[in-house]
DNA sequence: GCGAAACCGTGACAAATGTCACTGCTCTAC
DNA sequence: GTAGAGCAGTGACATTTGTCACGGTTTCGC
């Protein structure tokens, strides 16, 4: 809302500078997302903007890295959840080769990930829940340099409690998510079967959930592992 | 693609039989999903269509299918994942009101959703990865009175083997899925635990599942529960 | 009426799981 | 230098879990 009136307030400023500056400069924008649908329908909701150009659209993180560097958008919008790399991975990969800014957008919002989100210097967080009409305006205060975080999340990170395990704990419930019995954790992280029963344990008090599965499912929830 | 070309045939020769018969009858429409951002998309891609106006859109299956008794829309595009009522109990809702057609978009095309589904009267069954050039092309087919399912998705429902679990079972694995702990299931189903026992045990063996979470997990993945 | 299949339950058993106590080792901070 | 924290492991223990065998009931089709 603010941000909108702040563009109009801009742009009525620049026609007083010059008439031929009517059009602003555009913003040239990169989308992935890997439902093609959602990509499609975003590049459609995006296109009636007139100062925003969609210059090129993934379905991974991989491609998404690979087209950044090629099209040097002012703006990567990248969901989150992507096959191969997720969202934060190709932040990262994008960030670290192309002087761009990224969006991160997602489904469920985890405190744990806005975290790792702006360790990787994403400048905008947005759940899939904002009304669509704000989109463009998050962009538009990203591209003059600003971040924009949405409220919710950040106060659920603010209020969430650091993670309480140990790196051999997160180790061991990373695993068990995809492992079955002890003894494969065991066997995956070259540790005795007996080890790994102390460490779900221990991490089982400190979440007090009631069996491992619960465990990992709660550490997930929180975006630790 | 085929439906493009038969829509654009119609066209002309609507042009031949009268001039002031140029646009066609416009397709009413009523979006559901939960997600703000995508419903928002989705209505500004089907937006671009000259031939289709959104008429309503609801963020849940309940005020969806209330929405649907009072716009009385030709098509609802409904998507599957929903909070309260879930795409197909909306669309029995709708299609028990109302003279409509219903389209189910969904993230994870499970067989067994598709089949509820058709039991539910639905015309359409698109998934969210369909190119969304094609949506609107599926619109029309539907409003036309055809009928629209996913190449892939059918292939898979009708290579997949009927559910060779019996009801008590199939009780049993849905409850173990929020219930921790034989006895809760039990206490919930008014069981002996030694009956949840049996049938969780039969249910592995059928669908060669290691443990409890997998045998749900796998049910679920094939829509059963 | 009789067999088959689903339904409900019990008892017994081995294996897996979670808990506890205790022993070392290696850092790091005070 | 020593106290604390994390790391790795062992052994013992009670509980839970999954399996098996068995005895009933009801329902349905032939």
């Amino acid at each position: 809302m603010s941000a909108l009136s702040e563009v109009g307030a801009g742009t009525g400023a620049d026609t007083v500078a010059g008439i031929a500056q009517a059009e602003r400069r555009v913003i040239r924008l990169l989308i992935a997302d890997d439902e093609h649908l959602i990509r499609g329908a975003l590049e459609a909701l995006l296109g009636l903007e007139p100062d925003i150009e969609v210059v090129a659209s993934a379905d991974n993180g991989v491609t998404a890295a690979e087209l950044a560097l090629q099209t040097r958008p002012d703006i990567c919008l990248l969901d989150l959840e992507m096959p191969h790399a997720d969202g934060i991975e190709a932040a990262v990969r994008i960030l670290s080769t192309v002087s761009t800014r990224v969006i991160i957008v997602t489904r469920h919002a985890r405190p744990g990930v806005l975290r790792r989100a702006l360790e990787a210097r994403v400048s905008g967080f947005v759940p899939k829940s904002t009304p669509a009409g704000e989109l463009a305006a998050v962009i538009r205060d990203v591209a003059a340099g600003k971040r924009y975080i949405d409220h919710e999340i950040a106060a659920s990170a603010l209020s969430a409690e650091r993670c309480p395990l140990t790196d051999r704990e997160l180790d061991v419930l990373r695993v068990s998510r995809s492992a079955v019995g002890v003894q494969q954790i065991a066997e995956q992280l070259h540790l005795a079967a007996g080890t790994v029963r102390n460490y779900l344990s221990s991490a089982m008090t400190k979440l007090n959930a009631v069996s491992r599965h619960e465990a990992a499912e709660k550490a997930w929830q929180q975006g630790w592992i």
